[in-house]
DNA sequence: CCGCATTTACCGCTTTAGCAGTAATAACTT
DNA sequence: AAGTTATTACTGCTAAAGCGGTAAATGCGG
């Protein structure tokens, strides 16, 4: 359950810690400008491929968690 | 970052272990079949939102993670 | 207080996400 | 092997995601 608040929350503050204008932020991650003010603003819509992108540039992980997702790593590992 | 692959493989795993058909949780989750249909085969362009709904219906959770994190995350307990 | 940087909003455009109906194909059960 | 269910693909439609230019509003530093 992708909080979008935290999601904002998160993406504007270590946007901020590493010192980035949103310009810049977007121009790093290869997307329009208008991505990263919707989603600091909040906005849900956004793509994944889009988001990721951010994601990447900022150095955030993103981790699913569920009592099933072991056996998903682990059969993953296995390949 | 979101790995697609990871991803897909999650969903797919999560509806067959609570047994339900593509068409089923399409109706849980409130979305268009083709949605789920796609994710399967790792489609990056879902939105967000659309996302969300999928894995909450399928009790998956996502973590970001972090050297801020727990910056954001207290912060947001202390409001 | 002023100047500059940043953020927010608007614009017009192209592409497509999502929708549900329908049909073809594949998989499963009997 | 046949019947049923599930998956995949196609269709046409609407709304909007994303793009970058431009302008207005806001915030920040000197």
């Amino acid at each position: 359950m992708l909080n979008p608040d935290i999601l904002s929350k998160a993406i504007k503050k270590h946007r901020k810690a590493a010192g980035l204008s949103q310009l810049q932020l977007a121009e790093m991650a290869g997307v329009g400008k208008t991505v990263v003010f919707d989603l600091e603003k909040g906005k849900e819509t956004i793509q994944l491929d889009t988001l990721r992108k951010i994601l990447i540039v900022l150095n955030i992980k993103v981790v699913l968690q569920s009592h099933l997702m072991n056996q998903i790593l682990n059969t993953d590992e296995n390949s």
